[in-house]
DNA sequence: GAGATGGGACAGCCATATTGACGTATATAG
DNA sequence: CTATATACGTCAATATGGCTGTCCCATCTC
């Protein structure tokens, strides 16, 4: 295979690969978000509250500090959707039981039920974009998103499997 | 292999692989965008004025009506932010040739500065996820997030590489 | 000339994030 | 036991980036 030269800078030739993966990411993201946005808003409820929601619902007994974590947004943030989600008992707390200045985060059955129903928008679009990617697509999705998170975060994003 | 029974539901089988992707896509999205808020936020500009200046380097030439439509977001919101790129020189129009209603916008060339350096964030995260995944993965990286995205809204997407 | 379209603008609103300071309960180290 | 650190909450003020509704002008198209 007689190629004549190499590229002179590997990164420049990748640059259209790259902005593909920076848009499809983009649009990709968008639109699976955008598919609970009409859930969300008949309840008057925001993104936000469903972020709140689905941690919690992921990992029951979550703490606050380990909520704030995963959502790298500020106290104040976060305490406006807590209290309103308490407040509309889709949460409710409780005490730590080794550390009692801990809150143990925990859906009520109705945010249980809440989450799920949200839950199906979501499963219905990423399961028909597997379907059609193939099973094959899936672990290079996956792949290539871990790559994005840093290796300090990677735990925090597994522990949502073990650790909860 | 005497497999005893198929799962009741393959939807609830996935569920872990849906909730997975979910994971990964708002993690590997939020550190992606992450990435260039520190860049801006020394401009005192935020992520809408990237989206535009991003877009408008992508296609050059792109009227307002086109990027409205990439940006999903209203006339309003997206004038401010065209106003104050206008207005600090990132972006200049011509009037149409066509149709002189139009205004074609452009990056000038402190704009066009300015979108590679924000670029180059981007592109360093996104060439390390692709390498680390394997040009495989990048693949179905791609296909699946395709899959995410309505198919009316998949030709504007790669008219961004056609159209431009 | 009539109506549709591309673009712009005003006023006001809302959701979600921020910072900084401060307070209280509990845990832990000396 | 005291000191300090931690987990959580809260006040006040602010910024960003969306939204709606209404109205406007220029231009294109029929």
């Amino acid at each position: 295979m007689a190629v004549p030269s190499p590229p002179a800078s590997p990164l420049f030739l990748r640059e259209d690969e790259i902005r593909r993966g920076v848009e499809l990411l983009y649009f990709g993201y968008s639109n699976l978000t955008n598919s609970i946005d009409a859930g969300l808003a008949t309840l008057g409820l925001g993104r936000a509250h469903h972020r709140a929601l689905y941690f919690i619902s992921r990992q029951p007994d979550l703490t606050v500090s380990e909520l704030l974590k995963l959502l790298a947004i500020t106290k104040q943030s976060l305490g406006r959707v807590l209290t309103e989600l308490i407040e509309r008992e889709y949460i409710e707390t409780r005490p730590g039981q080794r550390d009692r200045r801990q809150k143990l985060l925990r859906l009520t059955a109705s945010g249980a039920a809440l989450e799920a129903e949200l839950f199906r928008a979501l499963r219905e679009k990423m399961a028909a974009a597997y379907a059609q990617a193939g099973q094959g697509s899936v672990t290079g999705f996956w792949r290539v998103l871990e790559g994005l998170i840093p290796v300090e975060d990677l735990s925090m994003v597994a522990g949502l499997r073990s650790g909860g």
